[in-house]
DNA sequence: ACCTGAACACCGTTCAAGT
DNA sequence: ACCTGAACACCGTTCAAGT
């Protein structure tokens, strides 16, 4: 890791190497134990100089909270584009992927979803991130109401009990309440391609 | 609200006060704004007081986790007591009840599922109240399948796609990413019933 | 424009000492 | 058994002053 090459600097993109070291911390120390200060020393600078990028602590992290978002993003990128036309695959990649992202990452899940920021008084960066972050699903599910796949109601809805749905299970997943049903990556997928199914078909009997 | 009445005391239910106080800042000042410190002096101790209490924060806050879990139980066995051998209804009422409850509790919610504290290095109480929170779902889908009325999939697959429908969407609700949908109490009662429907139906068109 | 260093007002936690 | 008060090691944030 980059900590003192071969002479102090004193200039440079401080501002992203904030990004990356607290990034760093926030995955080893989890959010309790990142300080602005540690950061600030372990890169080389005074504990005074991250306030020339950052207003606060708060918009630090806001500013990860957006990598997090603009990851989900492109999870539901791929997933379309690997897939074309095919919205029921589309769905099912976005699905796993979006448990898989934030099961490797909890950390920025729950700075993301956790109630840490407020989405009232944040940045407009983050405020757009987390709108478009669900864009990709509103397509796939639209696409798939047109070609006579999915259920003709309102696209919110379906799109809200989707996401709900996948957005549950990884939060819980991270929160650590299925930790017996989700042991092993391979638990994971399991888990997560039985959720899919009942999703699609539904919990009632069919009549 | 008790602050200092006649006299001022030196003894009494001095831990059941730091629960009730800290649920209070909670909801007034957020997580980030409430201090032991801040707590001791509104009661009318000195700083050091709590630490007779609570080995430390994290434990005062598990406290109030735990009380956040055993409500969340109170939910699901209301539910179920309250339409004998109508599990249909039972899911319904226990899903609308969790949104709402989770709702109106943000805060804590999120110190129980925003990854503020660990399930792995907690208290027991705290490990067997979350544990049981997940308990009067798991009846409900049990009985709905014995009466023929569930999918006949395994128990603890149906019960997960139920559970991430329901706490994924209030966790979206609190998260602020709903904020245009469930403005109002009516919008949010309209949404959960939507995403209730086609949780029971699924996303597929039936052929 | 960017960084330093002192300063201020807080924290959590510990521990001898008091009652 | 329960609480106090000093003490320690941290914080976030501000701001004059340096380069």
């Amino acid at each position: 890791m980059p900590k003192t090459l071969n002479k102090p600097y004193h200039h440079g993109n401080l501002k992203n190497e904030l990004i990356d070291a607290a990034l760093d911390i926030l995955k080893k120390k989890g959010l309790v134990g990142l300080s602005l200060r540690e950061l600030a020393i372990n890169l080389g600078v005074s504990h005074g100089a991250p306030y020339r990028h950052f207003k606060n602590k708060t918009e630090l992290l806001e500013a990860i909270a957006v990598i997090g978002h603009q990851n989900l993003i492109q999870v539901g990128n791929k997933a379309r584009q690997k897939n074309p036309a095919d919205p029921k695959q589309q769905l099912f990649e976005l699905g796993l992927n979006y448990i898989q992202y934030v099961s490797r990452n909890p950390e920025i899940a729950n700075l993301m979803f956790g109630g840490v920021l407020s989405l009232e008084n944040c940045g407009p960066e983050l405020k757009q991130a987390s709108n478009d972050s669900i864009g990709g699903l509103f397509a796939i599910i639209e696409s798939g109401k047109q070609s006579g796949l999915f259920v003709n109601k309102d696209t919110q809805s379906l799109a809200l009990t989707a996401l709900a749905t996948v957005h549950g299970l990884s939060m819980l997943i991270i929160g650590g309440i299925l930790k017996d049903q989700v042991s092993s990556d391979a638990k994971l997928q399991a888990l997560g391609k039985s959720v899919y199914e009942i999703m699609l078909n539904g919990l009632l009997i069919k009549r």
